[in-house]
DNA sequence: TAAGTGAGTTCTAAATCGGAACCCTTGGTT
DNA sequence: AACCAAGGGTTCCGATTTAGAACTCACTTA
């Protein structure tokens, strides 16, 4: 298999390291939970953060550039842009919403409140699983078989 | 709010950040994912994943220290052990599936087969849906309200 | 005795990061 | 005109982290 350079990433056929390629950076998860909460600019990003500015460019750059981000003018003069979450950035909240609940339960902290995930409309509490999307069932790993490549063998 | 030190994350009351200071980190995921396949040897997470040695020593003794990993003596002599999944380290499972299902989707590979999730009686294809635990709807950014702090907001 | 296995550790050079300062455009103040 | 602030970056330097390769240690097998 050679060794694996992290910017190869994305060609693997591996469907984790794909998806590790856009996403698997420390700070990437950080500001894409911000832009679930409403974050949009720049500066914003950075005081929330407190990550240095030229790596919050670097990784804004990168999440544009796979398409998780959108650079979208909002005044004219001086040029501003502020950075949306496209479809294929929405598409990750349940991943976002699955690391929550993982660390709600295994990671809880010690005394301050947690973020609470709620219904849009009903404004009831909510609690996330992760099923088959034809059964229903849960997925876990009693009901999941051990995940392999479908890739045939190397040798 | 002050510089976020990577660090410090565990103590943040953000389940994402807590979480993160677990999982958030390059190769932490792609181990994760091998444990999921069943490797449970240094020199196997090794071969399979080009990984430095040195790195890959650090990050096992650090999931061993976050209790997502065990490691147990499998021979006496010379001592040898084995990395295994705990039980919070078998509750990753449904990020990893959700990540699964949206490198599938999202960064679909251009001809290779990819990694196909199986029921572990029926053989079945599952596909993964993150839903609300009670009432069995789908949560997506479309279904949930922005995610917040239910922190008192610092002023 | 030599070679091999498993699990690391050590070393050096290269890449990345953190912290701080600086730049540019435009609008508002004095 | 001179100064300042906002917004969105870029540049520079020293500190960490990483990659790549070699080395160690405790056995086991040929």
């Amino acid at each position: 298999m050679g060794v694996m350079r992290w910017n190869d990433l994305k060609e693997e056929s591996c469907p984790v390291a794909r998806g590790l390629s856009v996403i698997g950076d420390r700070w990437t998860m950080m500001v894409l939970r911000d832009c679930f909460q409403g974050i949009r600019r720049f500066d914003d990003f950075q005081k929330r953060l407190g990550i240095t500015r030229h790596v919050l460019a670097d990784r804004l750059r990168k999440l544009e550039e796979d398409g998780v981000l959108e650079r979208r003018l909002y005044q004219d003069r001086p040029p501003r842009h502020e950075y949306r979450l496209t479809e294929k950035g929405l598409a990750l909240l349940p991943i976002l919403v699955t690391l929550i609940q993982w660390a709600n339960t295994w990671e809880p902290h010690p005394e301050q409140d947690d973020k609470i995930l709620r219904d849009r409309e009903t404004g009831a509490h909510v609690e996330p699983l992760v099923v088959d999307s034809e059964t229903r069932q849960p997925l876990t790993h009693r009901t999941l078989r051990r995940i392999e490549s479908s890739a045939a063998p190397k040798a």
